[in-house]
Parts: C-alpha cells; structure tokens; sequence
DNA sequence: GGGATGTTTCGGTCCTGCCCGTAGCATTCG
DNA sequence: CGAATGCTACGGGCAGGACCGAAACATCCC
C-alpha cells in the first residue's frame, strides 16, 4: 500500500485495499495504524478518506526499501494505476471546482507555483510569497487574492493530489476567463482551454521537473 | 542489532544478542535470515562470526528509519560501543597481524588509501589503482607487492573493521620498519610508531573525511 | 426518507513468528 | 585430549497480530 502512494497520490482506503488482496477492514486498521504513526496523513472529503504518504521522510524509507529489493519496484512497474473520477476525458483534464481551477491542468497550475516558490507551504498552511505576488501582479488580480491567508489546497477528485483552492485561486480562474484563455459553459463543470490559452497558460506556469518528479514534489516539500 | 551496526563495524553473534537483549538462540537465527535476505554479510574467523551491514542500500535503508524515529536514534547515542579486542592501549593503537599493520593504525591506513582512490573494492576483489601506484612508489616497495592480486581486506581484531592485508600491506609495514617510523619489538605484537614515523604517516596517507564519516565510509562504497 | 456505497469498530479465529531450553557442532585453550 | 567458549539447529510454548464476518456509522444518491 505504501509503495503504491509512492507517486505523491491520495488513494482511498477501499482501493489500498484492493490493491494489498486485502479485505476493506483488514486495511481499514492498518491504515489507521500508518495514520497514528505518522506514515500517512488522510484527508477526509464526504464517505471517501483519502490517504496519501505524510512526508519526506516516509518517502525516503520507502525508496531507500524499493532500491534494495527489486521485486517491490518491479511489482509496482507492472502493476497499472488506480483509475479514479470520471471517464470524460474533457472533464478530467480541465474543470471547475467551486469557483476554482480542477483537473489536470488544475493540478499542474499548483505543480507550478510550489516549484517556482511562489507559493509555499509553512506550518501555519499555504501562503503567497513576495515573489509570487510580484510574479501574479500582471493577471490583475484583486488584493484580496493576494494578501492574507489567500490559498489553500484542495484534494483534485480524478488527478489525487492537490491543487490550488481558496480566493487566490478563485481570482484565477476568473482571470484566465477574463483573457479569453478559458471557456465556462453553463450546463457542465468541465471547462474548455482555448489554443490560445493553453499556449499563455504553459508560457506563465511552467514547469521545470518533469512529470515523473512532480508527482513527489509535495511530498519532498513536506516536513 | 541492524542500527548497532551501523557505525559500520563488524560484530559477532553474541555481542548483538546482548545488544538486542534477547538469547545467543534467537539472535543467531534472525542473523542468518537476514544474512540470507542480503542485509548482512559475515566473516568468520575462528569460533566466532562477525556481522556487518551487506551493502549502501542497507545504510540507507536504517539511515531513513532511523531519521523517521529519532527514538532509535536517541537510543543510540545513549547506547555505549562495545568495547572489544585487548585492553592493552598500546596493542589496540598499533601492532602485527601475521606480517601487515593491524589496530587503530592499521584501520587508518586503509581508509586513507580507499579514501584517496589509491585502493578500489571491485567485483573481484581489493586492488591497487595505477594512481596508488604511482603514490607509493617512494615506499621502495619490491614489484610483488603492487602488482596483479596484492592485497586483500582483513577484519581488525580490536578496531571490528577492515584493514589492509596481502603482499602490499606485509611491503608497507616492512618499509615502515626501514624508514624508522616503526619499531617492532622481538617479544611482542604490539608495534611503537617513532614520532617521526607519526607525522610521516599522518602526511603520506592523510583522511580528507572526518571521523564519523569513515566509519561508513566502506559501507557506502560497496555494491 | 430509503437504499447504496464507503469506512470503521468489534469480536473471534487462526496462523505466524518470536522466544528460549536443550542439544549438537566447531574452535580455542589449558 | 578434556573443558570452555561461541555459534547454530531443533522442538515446543506462547503471544501478538493479520485476517475476516457481522454490525454500526457516515455520506451520497434517488
């Protein structure tokens, strides 16, 4: 099971179930267990709770055991994802959450700002730093998105891992519409980047690590 | 047992079991498994049988457990070495094991040589590099002793780790004789370094990495 | 509100594995 | 060669823990 949150994902106690050949409440207590320990912490979002590796130390461990026993490793190669959230393709890639930026891209928005340091994690939870707000200034946000306790994260339902929440994000989201990058219809949640948009949107986010370590990047900055 | 191990000494079966505080019985059979699983390997000298860390991957391995718990980290500090070998200071300092250096001198010997490249553990074993070969070529030493299969690793009885032995290491000690850094008395194993023959040491085969870290040093260059 | 789904708690079974006592093997020392 | 020491193999006792079924709790969906 912790090999499996091995790729910075949130994975349900059901489904790490399934994946160990266990029954739901054999992993039920051992996931609780991880929790106590502090091997895992879980975000609990309506029935679902979901678990995911608690920091880098974890992550350590668990990559220091996979390099000494190859089978883990290759167990875990051949093992496919756990496919989660909705079979559309439009909406896994790109949708609204609230009033805020879900999906893929979503996911690699807030990728992008933890790895450019605009925003960071502290003790006291996500915060904007001057950097960002420097960085941020020419969306034309209004001030309330950028002072304060302005973002938060938030668990992405298909992706599993986090992405940027709070009046930061919501801002945005509104911008990007704003500039024509992005089209709300009104019947679906699901948004559509236009060409134009995808093109500004990869230009101002980029990122630097490529996707096979964006996956643990959370995790590393954690703790 | 693992975590007492890692200061990358060699310990025997029962040393452990008292480290462990469980019986000689139990200790043995968790050893052989994990001699058998590749955490450790083991060098038998006489009746008794030293344990060590297998490999880096092992260190790193007890190195992340143990950042993850600063218990067991806490427990080892606390926890006193193992005093073993002679009580004699002069005998554990410096003495003769067959024809080579053994003792604290013969430890630092070996470390400053693997340390400086000038010794390489391949897969066929200990040999010297051309580089070690061109740096002990002041030493006068005879042809035999820095070509094809001239030397060999030898666990120090008193230090519990690695110090150099074979034709290179019997050449080096015999030199050290002729040079007058070393005395060997007629009655005794135990060898004096003149104080000339202290700082010439100190100078020909200096240690870049401080003292904590040549512990592991071995360990992390094997496998 | 009622059914379905996801999760946890409780109770009980069963098996694994830790442990030690005894005994056997190897080595060293006197 | 006999005694002492170090280690390992074997057998049995015992506790802990992994596991599941049943049931309770929470949430979502209709």
């Amino acid at each position: 099971m912790l090999s499996r949150l091995m790729d910075g994902r949130a994975l349900t106690a059901g489904e790490l179930a399934r994946v160990a050949g266990i029954s739901a409440q054999t992993a039920s207590g051992h996931l609780g267990q991880m929790v106590d320990g502090g091997l895992l912490c879980v975000v609990t979002q309506g029935r679902h709770r979901y678990f995911r590796l608690a920091n880098a130390g974890v992550v350590r461990v668990i990559e220091s055991l996979m390099a000494l026993s190859q089978d883990i490793a290759d167990q875990m190669a051949l093992a496919r994802p756990v496919r989660s959230g909705p079979n559309d393709k439009a909406l896994r890639h790109a949708r609204s959450c609230y009033h805020h930026l879900a999906g893929h891209m979503g996911v690699r928005l807030y990728d992008s700002l933890r790895q450019s340091g605009f925003v960071v994690l502290g003790a006291d939870g996500l915060r904007l730093s001057p950097e960002g707000q420097e960085h941020l200034r020419g969306f034309g946000l209004p001030d309330a998105a950028l002072q304060g306790v302005c973002c938060r994260e938030c668990l992405d339902w298909s992706e599993r891992r986090m992405h940027l929440a709070g009046p930061l994000a919501d801002a945005l989201l509104a911008a990007f519409v704003a500039k024509g990058w992005v089209i709300r219809p009104e019947n679906s949640r699901a948004v559509r980047f236009t060409q134009r948009g995808e093109a500004g949107f990869a230009q101002a986010f980029p990122l630097p690590l490529d996707e096979e370590h964006r996956a643990m990047h959370h995790l590393w900055l954690r703790a």
